[in-house]
DNA sequence: TCTGGGGTCCTAGGACCC
DNA sequence: TCTGGGGTCCTAGGACCC
């Protein structure tokens, strides 16, 4: 049996954990640079706020409403994350952090502890309400994919008090008949319009077709799929945190720019960042990706829809490396290359692929020496950003004009992390 | 005025090898 | 008139997840 824990709207929730006179108020969380809603309380569902709706778009409802307004902090959020993890290494030896908020358990072998599955649940819910004062839902069921229904149907209807547990057949057959399948874990929006256009319209209904006609569907991701809903583990747990293969930076600009100097400021921003992720997973990377990105919502004065550019252009790096002075020159290179001066660009990433264990270091011939020092050079910038705050101490063609970088108006307090943004007791 | 920012996996098709 | 039969590797693009 596998068990998942999922907390419930988990930024407002810890929002509100520090922050008792949220309880009961409309409480929404807005994604970097204050742009989209990706989080709501169940009064600001109840409101109408849609998830991924535009911030700007909320202005005359919050003049009806009080609605209590947050910038992402990340800081807040990962922390307690991490609390909730560790909390759950209490209750089952094999655990997967599968999101920020999302852990899949394997309870197999475990229930003699405890009088049922209904009650290790309710035991886990009392639990982490008790220590971190965040409401989860609790789903058991003998795949991952029936353990993911088993919490949407938790979560969703109230009589399971936030515990669901899928352990007999006939449990199962009756979930599965009333589930949607555009709401099982896998199926996106094309595959829930192709599922339709053949009248699969429920679970139960996909859990029996034919296994090559939902491999010509939906490859063999659909066919794990379906053995998955037949109570066939194919997704097994995956303990441990496996190396990223990729890192990405793509943080918007507040405006739309054809400041070919603003954008290569923010590049070198971007890329000092994603080389930091690199060096704190002890990775180089082999290749590199720059691209550019115009505004796909924006019109012209006259209306029409403004002229697209989605520009990318890839580097093989000369040796894998995580520095970002082996890197900025290829970087800004590719820019000038895909730049083209008359669109308004919204955003430039970039992308580090072909990643290695720096453990496996190739040293060039020529420049060892260099290399050594160079690695030595970012480790002490990184302490110093990592003690002082990031970016102190930065590329000096990095931020001459600082108009780009991100703006949290609504940031509460990073209480956990921070010695000067500790929780006051009145 | 303002519309996020990350990731993974799979497939088809092309280029190449003998 | 008829033009083989295996392979591998790489890339772009799609679909999905949070």
């Amino acid at each position: 049996m596998y068990a998942l824990i999922d907390a419930n709207c988990f930024y407002c929730s810890v929002e509100r954990s520090f922050n008792p006179a949220l309880e009961g108020k409309p409480v929404i969380v807005l994604s970097n640079r204050d742009g989209c809603v990706v989080a709501r309380s169940n009064e600001a569902k109840d409101l109408g706020i849609n998830m991924g709706q535009p911030f700007f778009q909320l202005a005359e409802l919050r003049k009806q409403h009080d609605i209590a307004v947050f910038s992402s902090n990340y800081a807040l959020y990962g922390d307690t994350s991490a609390r909730l993890m560790s909390l759950l290494t209490h209750f089952a030896e094999d655990v997967e952090v599968y999101s920020i908020d999302e852990a899949f358990l394997l309870v197999e072998g475990f229930e003699c502890l405890y009088p049922s599955y209904q009650d290790l649940g309710e035991i886990i819910r009392a639990k982490i309400d008790q220590w971190l004062r965040i409401p989860v839902s609790i789903g058991f069921g003998p795949t991952k994919t029936l353990a993911k229904i088993a919490n949407r149907l938790a979560k969703k209807t109230p009589e399971h008090n936030g515990v669901c547990v899928l352990d007999t057949p006939e449990k199962i057959d009756e979930s599965l008949k009333n589930f949607p399948v555009n709401e099982i874990w896998g199926v996106g929006r094309q595959s829930a319009r192709k599922l339709e256009c053949f009248d699969i319209k429920t679970a139960d209904q996909l859990r029996k077709v034919p296994i090559d006609w939902i491999r010509q569907m939906m490859t063999v991701n659909g066919v794990r799929l379906v053995y998955e809903l037949q109570g066939h583990p194919c997704k097994l747990l995956e303990v441990g945190q496996k190396p990223k293969k990729s890192f990405c930076t793509e943080p918007g600009f507040h405006r739309v720019t054809t400041d070919l100097a603003m954008i290569e400021d923010a590049l070198t921003a971007h890329l000092s960042r994603v080389c930091e992720k690199l060096r704190r997973q002890n990775s180089l990377a082999g290749c590199l990706t720059v691209y550019l990105k115009t505004n796909r919502y924006r019109k012209t004065a006259t209306g029409l829809p403004d002229k697209q550019h989605n520009p990318s252009r890839t580097i093989v790096l000369p040796h894998p490396t995580n520095n970002v002075l082996d890197m900025i020159h290829y970087a800004v290179g590719a820019l000038n290359e895909i730049y083209a001066p008359d669109y308004h660009y919204q955003k430039v990433g970039i992308m580090l692929t072909d990643l290695v264990s720096a453990d496996y270091r190739e040293t060039n011939l020529f420049t060892a020496g260099l290399d050594e020092k160079r690695l030595k050079l970012s480790n002490a910038v990184d302490k110093l950003n990592q003690r002082f705050g990031s970016n102190k101490l930065r590329l000096a063609s990095q931020q001459h004009n600082p108009e780009w970088p991100m703006q949290f108006q609504y940031l509460s307090k990073r209480c956990t992390t921070r010695w000067s943004e500790i929780l006051e007791a009145k």
